[in-house]
DNA sequence: AAAACACTAAACCATATGGTTGACCATTCT
DNA sequence: AGAATGGTCAACCATATGGTTTAGTGTTTT
């Protein structure tokens, strides 16, 4: 039952690409790849830190599987992967239905001014 | 410069966002609330786990402001709240073009297989 | 009133994380 | 050949994380 539910959510990367992206440094990086490719000095330039620091956190997201390098003469030449945002956001999707209706918030301003009034909205919710 | 840019992917809930959604435990939590409200102990009960464990865990996605919790009796009542996944989906987003046109994948297969034929793709990576 | 229940809080533990520095290894430039 | 460049690795540090246990608070049941 809820055991067996379980493996939809355990889809096998998404423990390391969610915490791949939640850091900022990390984001920005990738952000920085959308743009093209980059050497690991060129990512950790716009950084204060050092660049040890910034190789960590490219590691991080190479091992999420969401960059993939390319080794070029003395260079590291990194690059966008997107397919495992791809997966990340097809995971979010599932819960699209409780923002597009607005039937969470929209419940949750029943919850709390309900008493008696009927906070005239453009939609019903439970229709 | 690239240190305004930045504010782009530092959305200000999106580290604590992310960082809930990396933890498997808490993905199915988020998806068993998908289906309706729980209790903490409810919410706990599937894992093995101490129920101060799971409390700690809920309090997690509270602070992310993925779930919001009211007080009834002795319960705490949870629900999902959206909101916060759809700023997370929105960032994910930015980068939708990378497998929707997959480019990414096609880019990457001519860089494998290639090897000695002309490069001279879309792109041109550095000089 | 007493017992059981639903939780939180605090102390604690092992490990992970984000960061540093210094040593080292290739590759490239002079 | 020697120096500079681009990067990794390993050791180290402080703090965060995921988990536990024990104690304590408030609510419900008996």
């Amino acid at each position: 039952m809820i055991l067996n539910h379980m493996v939809e959510f355990q889809a096998p990367h998404l423990d390391a690409v969610f915490h791949a992206l939640s850091d900022p440094t990390r984001r920005a990086m990738l952000h920085r790849l959308m743009v093209g490719e980059h050497s690991i000095s060129d990512l950790a330039t716009p950084f204060q830190m050092s660049l040890a620091g910034a190789s960590k956190h490219i590691r991080v997201l190479e091992t999420a599987g969401l960059v993939r390098r390319r080794i070029e003469g003395r260079s590291h030449i990194c690059q966008l992967q997107a397919a495992r945002l791809a997966e990340a956001q097809r995971w979010l999707s599932t819960y699209e239905k409780f923002w597009n209706t607005r039937l969470d918030d929209l419940e949750a301003i029943l919850r709390e001014e309900d008493t008696t009034q009927t906070p005239s909205g453009p939609k019903k919710v439970g229709g």
